[in-house]
DNA sequence: ACATTTGATTTCGTTTCGATACTAATATCG
DNA sequence: CGATATTAGTATCGAAACGAAATCAAATGT
């Protein structure tokens, strides 16, 4: 017998849109979590990726704040905890004595292995090639269509960056006035610029020193 | 004058598959702020969103935390704080005297006009159609990829879900064993189970009135 | 020269969090 | 049937994260 019934949501009509914004909330959130057997919080974990993928004018404090969609108050708090702990050290700018740089000590990089962030990068890679293609089409964009739109600074690698230009042999980056290391084209950077659209402010700062 | 110089990072080498995850995480997080003028924190438009989108059987306290990826504690903690407010109400299940089931009220409804995920709804829209439909098809995968690797529970669309059949004009569940009405062909349900893969552990509830 | 901005930190009160313990209702199994 | 899990929800506790605000130093602008 088949039942005849009804089974109403709360919801009148549900696009497309709505279903992949929540799914992007979800899977966020899911994958962040802190399963492996180290002691780091979620928010820790957070900010020791941030640190290890982030290119050398990006390893800010502020930076990660803004990445991370907090205040630079509650970014100082985790960054204090994870120096503690011997994962971060910290460096004086030399070219502006405010800033600070954070870098990954040994230890760090060492629990990077045991990220629990690998279950999502693991669930990718199960992905059928096509729709991995187009997720790595497709988050950048809108990660700079976000940016837009909340008129914030959007995070993206140098590699799909507008102040990047691969002429051949060498990688230049305008924003840096520097070639990169092809190990810096996967980087994000606080500069990054999507590839269409308007000009972003952009410091562009003066030839410097990189110690 | 061209400098010849290297840009070093923290890491050696960035795959795609880690792009991708960083930032699905950066998007997740970046679109659950609480820019609007409303007073609720990024947990409780989590709790309302979901709420609001979930269907009747998922409408509980361990649904949301299990979607939430938190304890039941904290999703009562976060429930008791939103019927405070008055934008939940709390109904005891006629089936299971255990078991809760949280509706949105009427000024609940009302104040899911300013959900700040709306910021990311807009972007979604303004990305290529190509791309959009990418995602669609790309992330109800990858969750349930996610959660067979951490052998959670997914979560999905009753339309993406394999217990569902469209036979024409009639609209099956045969998880709750009713019909489908249209709009509640995109809510979110904890008995979801992805198109593919093995059949998963399904409660399989007895035929159960629908007050 | 002075005001403004920026980068980082600290402090405070609130919220969230994970862990644990607890009650009540249901399910399982001998 | 009855003893024993298991499940749903809640409460409590300490730790962490959070936003807001204040502070300080250094850089920038006019």
């Amino acid at each position: 017998m088949v039942l005849k019934r009804y089974y109403f949501s709360m919801n009148e009509d549900v696009t497309d849109t709505e279903e992949i914004a929540e799914l992007l909330v979800y899977l966020g959130r899911a994958a962040r979590g802190t399963d492996a057997g180290l002691d780091l919080t979620a928010a820790q974990w957070t900010a020791m990726r941030f640190f290890a993928r982030a290119n050398r004018l990006s390893r800010t404090p502020s930076a990660f704040a803004s990445f991370n969609a907090t205040t630079r108050g509650t970014a100082s708090q985790i960054i204090k905890s994870l120096m503690q702990r011997g994962y971060l050290d910290r460096h004086q700018a030399v070219d502006d004595r405010r800033s600070v740089r954070l870098d990954l000590t040994h230890s760090g990089q060492a629990i990077m292995r045991y990220d629990p962030l690998h279950n999502l990068t693991e669930a990718i890679d199960q992905l059928e090639g096509k729709l991995r293609a187009a997720l790595r089409q497709a988050l950048p964009a809108l990660a700079g269509e976000l940016a837009k739109i909340r008129g914030t600074v959007a995070f993206g690698t140098c590699g799909d960056c507008r102040h990047f230009s691969d002429s051949g042999a060498a990688s230049y980056c305008a924003c840096v006035d520097a070639e990169l290391a092809p190990a810096d084209l996967g980087c994000l950077c606080v500069n990054f610029a999507a590839s269409e659209g308007q000009k972003a402010t952009m410091p562009r700062p003066k030839s410097k020193e990189i110690s």
